[in-house]
RNA sequence: GGGCCCGUAGCUCAGUUGGUUAGAGCGCACGGCUGAUAACCGUGAGGUCGAUGGUUCGAAUCCAUCCGGGCCCA
């Protein structure tokens, strides 16, 4: 009993006609029992926040996911693999628009055949969840607490949050293993990370290095570029002196001290000078100032007295190239007895500062490369606390935060400092502290992105994916193009460790297959926490040794790999090991920040490991934003919820929203965007729920053959099959909002305005069992089994409820319109397309004529319709066309009471008063009393009278 | 500052290879109906197609610059 399936309601009532009793006590009134009028207890009002949850029971029940896949068994897969959101707070707009985005397409697969799993994903592990473990625990705790403690404490904090994300993200109606996730911390996705990171490092593209990196020397770590926030900060900024230890010759003859200009906004990173770079190709020239020459940027000289406050100031006539400086020799800025170097370099700006750039290759990027070019040294004063070692010389043991206005002094003691003051610009900050961070070389792990060949066949197999939009190609080429070694390591305790050894004894590193091995089998059975609470030698096989110097002492790496190492292993962790699954995906699909973060790390690490990318398309959508298309923002005050969106409209608005929306682009949501959302979906529900309540004495044996039908409602059909092809094509290149558009237009202006309104009297008025009211209902019917599959993947809940309140035959059997297929239509051709043409012209007169007789309403003439009479005069082929259909036919589809076809040059309508009477029974305007039975009414009203005698 | 992308009525979207007065639905205003009724039907008012300059007989559509916005990077 269909009951059980509609909790909450009272039981499934069955229409029955009340038929009159023989006998002439019907007063006008009392026609509309006689009537076959709307019925069904499909609510009008969808209270969706309170229904929708029953409708998660009952696919609970019975285990829809299952169901969906048994659907299917053997047929054509589909593989939609999750990207996993971090395990960290509540969903937000993003998170909802993605996953129900990932819903829809998975849904719509199952419904056309496939074998869809979906496996839902979890970011378990990274530095946000550890970040605020530490912050709950707060400092002296956090002292008292062991890294094997921390780590179990990460676990309960990211399982919590998994189990809220997937909590919200069901009441979104996402259908899939929701009861089996994968989850980056468990034990089985650990252990593929090895296998990942084996290979590669047998392949030759893991290698230890030191380089400058963003370094955090509060929270002690290396900061992935996902990981950098820039926001504006006052830094010094500071003109100093440089002297040559020799005067170079172009201004030799000066007999004056002579000196380079460098500008810079951290003085702390000073002491690690090595050079100054100039740009080869600009002008520089010695400006003569207080008896002394500095050397500049020719086009920079006069910003910089500007600044120095140089009152009087000679530009020396001779001009130099950056070039030709090129090799000479300075004293350092700190380490004075020592030398620096003049070299060149294209990153040299010529619009702020002096054109010489102070050049400490240890902490910055173009710093890095020039010394790599250069072969300088790259000396490291500052530890991992920020702190100055020796190399810091007088400012040994200081923090550098509180250096910068010491070392300034310190310049201006020994007088080479030009000009001191303070200068707004962006600046990286660390993400979670939100405090600055330093640039900072120090040792740690990369994957190559050259040494063998990352960078080229990862391009190269960029080429053999689908990218949907088509530009986002671009996108990820030149971030793949651009981006430098990947950084894999991070100084941090929740996470998964660089699985390989450091031999106590000479520091060499020792990994081997045979190492390789034992750690995923650790890592499989008891976890990566086993390698922080057991000693190498209770795992790996006994005499394990340093292959250098044979040492049996070996300590486990202290580095955890970087989150987006880990998520990107997923397509062995997961495609790769789980039964149902299979490696490469038919699609990833995420917001278009990803082409830096999970398709590029994925993409790397696949290329690297298995030389094919692990997706065959890569969907990306754009960014969710404020009404106004800006970003969301506490601060701004425009974040909108999709917790609140479900509670106040339900989850059916947030999925109908998602499929509204054009994602190639940014995703604008606002309260008024919802309650417009909100309005089409009750406008949908109302159509659904018209259909439905015309169908309640739907009688499958009574259908009507498409030959025996009404042209009508032949032309209804063809219209609906034609939505139907739109809609699919629209499905399948991922097109969601033409779906949307297409059957939320087809609601409103093919059957609300027109369909539906004209068949009311069909319908309503002619006998119950009448070809003419049958073969309505038959195309009603067709209607609703159509349109609830077309609706079904985007309103999955509102489709379910109509299914449930649909005739047991139109359901076929299938407990849940999920499962219930997709529709395919086979009309004759031939006819249709003289349907479309036909009804194409019928459609323009039929506005023309509601135009006119909305000018007789306005004028006080008629009031409905049927009130009216039509005169429509048409030129000749038009007139053809009309005539074709008949005039009785015609005046049923402009519903007034008749139409005369006249002929004439132009398209016009006269609108004349009906003749005859109102039929107290239909209320059209016919000539009333020919049968003496029922003397009140119009003929067709009687004969039904008639038979219901 | 750089790369990629976006900017058509209050909202969501159409606008084919540049070609007559730029479309739809919603919302709004007004009207009808009261047998889809916290519904339904109709009519109407809303756009200098982000701005400017150019190419062209002709540009929302091509080019340039600028403005605004988003993601990613610096």
């Amino acid at each position: 009993m269909q009951t059980r399936f509609v909790p909450g309601r009272g039981g499934r009532v069955f229409y029955f006609r009340r038929l009159n009793v023989r006998g002439s006590e019907i007063v006008s009134n009392d026609f509309k029992q006689t009537m076959n009028l709307p019925q069904t207890e499909f609510p009008m009002r969808a209270n969706l926040s309170q229904r929708e949850p029953e409708w998660l029971r009952f696919w609970d029940e019975m285990d829809i996911y299952q169901r969906s896949l048994e659907a299917n068994e053997g047929g054509p897969t589909f593989i939609l693999h999750d990207g996993p959101p971090y395990a960290n707070g509540h969903i937000h707009m993003g998170t909802a628009f993605n996953k129900v985005f990932k819903d829809l397409i998975v849904k719509y697969k199952t419904m056309r055949g496939y074998w869809s799993p979906y496996v839902p994903g979890w970011d378990c592990h990274g530095q946000p969840i550890e970040h605020q473990v530490e912050k709950n625990l707060g400092p002296n705790k956090m002292k008292e607490t062991s890294q094997a403690e921390l780590r179990t404490l990460c676990r309960e904090y990211a399982l919590e949050f998994v189990k809220i994300q997937g909590d919200e993200f069901k009441r979104l109606g996402v259908r899939g293993d929701f009861e089996n996730p994968y989850l980056t911390l468990n034990h089985s996705y650990e252990a593929g990370d090895v296998r990942v990171f084996a290979e590669l490092y047998r392949r030759g593209m893991v290698y230890k290095g030191s380089k400058p990196i963003h370094w955090c020397y509060r929270c002690k770590t290396a900061l992935a570029e996902a990981e950098i926030e820039y926001h504006d900060i006052d830094s010094p900024s500071i003109y100093v002196k440089f002297n040559f230890t020799e005067a170079p010759a172009a201004w030799a003859s000066e007999g004056l001290p002579t000196s380079v200009l460098i500008w810079t906004t951290t003085p702390w990173t000073l002491p690690a000078n090595v050079a100054v770079t100039l740009a080869s190709g600009a002008d520089y020239v010695g400006v003569k100032v207080d008896g002394e020459v500095l050397v500049m940027a020719e086009a920079l000289v006069e910003a910089v007295a500007k600044v120095a406050g140089w009152e009087s100031y000679e530009v020396l006539p001779t001009k130099v190239k950056g070039s030709e400086l090129e090799g000479l020799k300075y004293s350092l800025p700190v380490h004075t007895e020592s030398t620096g170097v003049i070299i060149t370099g294209d990153h040299v700006e010529l619009t702020t500062g002096t054109g010489a750039v102070h050049t400490a290759p240890g902490h910055g990027e173009d710093d890095y490369l020039v010394g790599m070019k250069f072969g300088l040294p790259m000396p490291m004063p500052v530890n991992d606390n920020g702190v100055f070692d020796i190399g810091g010389g007088p400012f040994e043991g200081m923090h550098v935060e509180k250096a910068n206005p010491l070392i300034i002094e310190w310049l201006r003691e020994r007088g080479v400092l030009v000009s001191a003051g303070t200068n707004s610009h962006s600046y990286p900050h660390c993400w979670r502290c939100k405090k600055p961070v330093i640039f900072r070389a120090t040792e740690q792990w990369f994957i190559s992105m050259d040494d063998k060949g990352l960078r080229d066949s990862a391009l190269k197999s960029i080429q053999g994916v689908e990218w949907v939009p088509a530009w986002s190609v671009n996108r990820i080429n030149s971030m793949v193009t651009d981006r430098p070694d990947w950084c894999i390591s991070r100084q941090r305790a929740w996470g998964v460790p660089i699985p390989v050894f450091e031999c106590a004894t000479c520091g060499e590193t020792v990994a081997t297959d045979d190492t390789f091995a034992a750690v995923e089998k650790l890592f499989a059975e008891e976890g990566a926490d086993a390698w922080f609470t057991k000693s190498p030698s209770e795992y790996l096989p006994a005499g394990t040794s340093c292959g250098r110097c044979g040492s049996t002492e070996l300590k486990p790496e202290t580095d955890i790999v970087d989150v987006w190492f880990e998520s990107g292993c997923s397509h062995t962790s997961v495609l790769g090991a789980r039964p149902e699954l299979h490696f490469p995906a038919d699609l990833y699909l995420e917001g278009s920040d990803q082409h830096r973060g999970w398709f590029q790390s994925s993409l790397l690490t696949s290329v690297g490991v298995y030389d094919e990318a692990p997706f065959k398309t890569v969907l990306t959508h754009g960014f969710i934003v404020s009404g106004d298309g800006r970003k969301m923002s506490k601060s701004l005050g425009n974040v909108v919820s999709p917790l609140d969106i479900v509670a106040k409209y339900g989850a059916d608005i947030v999925r109908l929203w998602t499929a509204a929306s054009d994602y190639s682009q940014d995703v604008s949501v606002s309260d008024e965007i919802i309650e417009r959302t909100s309005e089409a979906y009750r406008r949908i529900r109302n159509t659904f729920r018209f259909l439905l309540s015309n169908l309640a004495d739907f009688d499958p044996e009574t259908t009507v053959a498409w030959d025996d039908m009404p042209e009508l409602d032949r032309y209804a059909l063809a219209a609906l099959a034609d939505l139907s092809t739109r809609v699919t094509k629209s499905y399948d290149d991922w097109k969601f909002h033409q779906v949307y558009h297409a059957i939320y237009g087809y609601c409103v202006t093919d059957l609300s305005s027109f369909y539906l309104d004209v068949i009311k009297d069909r319908l309503y008025a002619d006998a119950a069992d009448s070809l003419g009211r049958r073969s309505a209902q038959t195309v009603i019917a067709e209607v609703l089994r159509t349109l609830v599959r077309l609706m079904a993947p985007v309103l999955s809940f509102t489709t379910e409820e109509v299914w449930q309140f649909m005739p047991e035959s139109l359901r076929e059997g299938v407990k849940s319109v999920h499962l219930a297929g997709w529709p395919t239509f086979e009309l004759p051709a031939e006819q249709t397309s003289t349907l479309r043409a036909d009804y194409a012209v019928v459609l323009e007169v039929r506005d023309v004529v509601t135009k006119a007789l909305e000018d007789a309403r306005n004028s006080g003439s008629i009031g409905k319709s049927q009130e009216a009479r039509v005169v429509v005069t048409a030129p000749a082929e038009m007139a053809a066309v009309l005539r074709a259909r008949g005039e009785v036919s015609l005046a049923e589809m402009l519903i007034v009471s008749a139409v005369i076809v006249a002929d004439g040059a132009e398209l016009a309508v006269e609108v004349l008063s009906a003749e005859g009477e109102k039929c107290p029974r239909c209320w059209n305007f016919r000539t009333l009393g020919a049968d003496i039975d029922n003397p009140g009414v119009c003929a067709r009203c009687a004969e039904v009278l008639r038979s219901q005698a």
